[in-house]
DNA sequence: CTTGACCTTAGTGTGTACTCTAAGGTTTAT
DNA sequence: ATAAACCTTAGAGTACACACTAAGGTCAAG
């Protein structure tokens, strides 16, 4: 399959298979006499497997390391890549916490104010922001 | 005060306050004679607000709109203030939500791989990602 | 045989928030 | 007078994941 195939069927950019080949994470079996990349069906999976892994939210260098581990599996144990998976769920719970922590400010700030067509002028978020320890009290 | 002594009052580098600068959040008052940056207190108060807006999850953009706001605040009405915090907070439930499914994920793919020394041939991680509808099943 | 759709490469641009570097000037203490 | 500690600028580098561009080659249909 030539690449604008290949993407019209993932609903990929040709861009983005090229930056990924370019990175390592998916070269096409073989190219055309005219230098066209052939991908073959394996490519198309394991093109497949590049996207659940991203949409399980893993970055595109961890990614390249499953794949180094799945193209050798017997030299890798299930531990190291149940170690990868749970350390990307740490620190996925972390970026949570600290996204919630931001939400929780936000709200505070918000129920504070009016936030009708009064003047700014006492606007209770922006006194708020100037006045320490004013969302921690 | 010279800008040394604003980064070690405020925790910051040098650096971060002469990118504020640059970006528009924040020019200090004057300069001394030898061209060196010369904070006021007003300054340092402003520095403040902008820390703790990021603090909450603003942007360096949002907070450059925030301060142009409470630069005119006459100009401006609560409504608009609320506006960019509600809009803020609402687009950090999104991440958050995101951030959860990619969690939730994780943890469902975690929980599947035994995580011992066995060779990960068969590693039920590498499996799923393989797999269409492995996780959403 | 030419038009249009596709492909190639290398390289640049985007957004976020800095961090670091080089090459030099200033201030303060000794 | 000189060394240390500070300051100045412009510009490059970092991480992430692409998107876009230019300049050109290839392929299938009409």
């Amino acid at each position: 399959m030539k690449i604008g195939e290949v993407a019209a069927q993932l609903s990929v950019s040709t861009d983005t298979l090229r930056y990924y080949e370019k990175h390592g994470l998916l070269m096409p079996s073989r190219r055309t006499e005219a230098g066209y990349r052939d991908y073959s069906l394996s490519d198309l999976k394991q093109m497949r497997f590049i996207l659940r892994a991203k949409d399980v939210g893993f970055s595109l260098t961890e990614i390249k390391e499953l794949l180094a581990i799945k193209l050798y599996k017997h030299q890798h144990s299930c531990h190291e890549v149940k170690s990868l998976t749970i350390q990307k769920r740490d620190l996925v719970a972390q970026r949570v916490a600290e996204l919630t922590r931001f939400h929780q400010s936000l709200s505070v700030l918000a129920e504070k104010c009016c936030g009708g067509e009064e003047l700014a002028d006492n606007c209770s978020i922006l006194t708020t922001l100037e006045d320490i320890d004013g969302l921690t009290q």
